[in-house]
DNA sequence: GTCCTAACGTACTAGATCGTTCATTGAGTG
DNA sequence: CACTCAATGAACGATCTAGTACGTTAGGAC
């Protein structure tokens, strides 16, 4: 048992093995700095949740602060190369931005984790992701398959409204973002689990119509707000050309 | 001028006076939580911060939490008073929720303090808020009130989405708070300054923009993701109706 | 074997931090 | 004016916390 030399990451001593010590504190780091913000952490727990000792913490991140770097730098990269590179070239514009919503409202609610880190970023108001600028990169490609399918769905004829990609991708994420990240305040407040699994589906189905109501219309009949005369009558006739 | 009796927060000495003490120890505990969060915040430093001494703090707040609760709750309270019960009941129902979200809007760029606290709850899973039940009560007149909306909306025929009104109030929530709560996050990645003034029109027009598509249309058209033929089509039809 | 060094552990420190103790003061009351 | 008590302040204490000093061990090189 205590001879297995191909130990998991929970069982054999493994002794002298750097590479597992450094990726074990990285782990216990991630999930504390998750669950207790950067301040609520304190390094002495996630030395005690690690088969090693605080010495070792500050021998491989010299301080908190740069613990907390390479954990966000370590979520990044990992959500980030197990997000698969999905191929929706094949897909017609409006299919394909609704996969897009869908694939993001999933990457939400998979990663809670992330979404936590993000916000503290925010609260921090980015200092630390600032050091970051690999992070920058990642995102790029995102907003880029955005932008193709918006060409694709102008050029067919689908997407009348005037956006760039990083709205629509603010668009997308703000809804995603929300149901998850405001999940417990909006429960208490207003009586309604957003992460109800029972309306999940309901939920991913309404970020697609969303995204693809909006870049389907052009705005025309609502811009103006102030407008009295005529929207009903309007939207009565809309339903009817419908049909 | 030490004789002022009506002195202002910051002006006169006002010795003995608990109202005011207690007052001011709450206005600066509601700016340093705001800035620092519950554990990034130093009783010593709220302390500083006001004409007396964090004696006083324990003498009327008993504990650093009790401390945040009540922060939490003058905020809320305050906001809540701040706003205006705006009548949309003489406006056309797509006028109405446009005006809703509009609103929505503005109340959140406003008051980022506030989106901060929201957001410390939701780290903390909502863990001082529920002990607020009150707050309850003062949203519940926000979504009445777009339930109000969405029902004159089905009735005249604009409205034919299939959603009640909490969900609508997530959905344009969702949208304005991602907006102002993760704008550093979004910057640093996007290089898209989301509370830029001069962006602020083209996202207030974008939220209504967005809700008012999204009731008007049923999402028949698109519902079906996997569908491969016919959005080109049918959306060239939609735009031709339209004309 | 012995030498070297990366990897590791124990025990500690200096300062921070929440909360308290104890004494005092001022404003209203009779 | 004396009395009372809410309101206040200075200083302290127990504990916690980030970070360190110093010694030890394992494992490879030769």
């Amino acid at each position: 048992m205590d001879a297995d030399p191909i130990s998991s990451a929970e069982a054999g001593p493994a002794r002298r093995d750097a590479e597992r010590t450094r990726a074990e504190i990285l782990e216990v780091a991630v999930s504390e700095f998750c669950e207790h913000g950067f301040d609520g952490t304190r390094v002495d727990a996630i030395a005690a949740k690690t088969r090693t000792t605080k010495r070792m913490i500050y021998y491989y991140f010299s301080s908190k602060e740069q613990l907390y770097v390479a954990a966000l730098e370590f979520v990044y990269a990992s959500i980030r190369s197990a997000e698969q590179e999905v191929d929706v070239a094949h897909l017609e514009p409006v299919a394909a931005i609704r996969r897009i919503a869908e694939l993001t409202f999933d990457h939400h609610e998979a990663h809670p984790d992330f979404l936590r880190l993000i916000t503290m970023e925010n609260m921090h108001r980015a200092r630390h992701i600032r050091q970051l600028s690999s992070l920058v990169s990642m995102n790029t490609p995102a907003v880029d398959r955005i932008a193709t399918i918006l060409e694709r769905g102008r050029a067919s004829g689908d997407f009348v409204r005037k956006i760039d990609a990083v709205d629509v991708h603010m668009l997308i994420s703000s809804f995603c973002f929300f149901r998850v990240a405001n999940q417990h305040t909006f429960g208490a407040l207003f009586h309604r689990n957003l992460t109800d699994v029972a309306l999940a589906d309901h939920y991913r189905a309404m970020v697609g119509d969303l995204v693809v109501e909006y870049l389907t219309s052009d705005g025309d009949r609502t811009a103006p707000t102030v407008a009295l005369a005529g929207p009903a009558t309007r939207g009565a006739a809309r339903r009817r050309a419908r049909r």
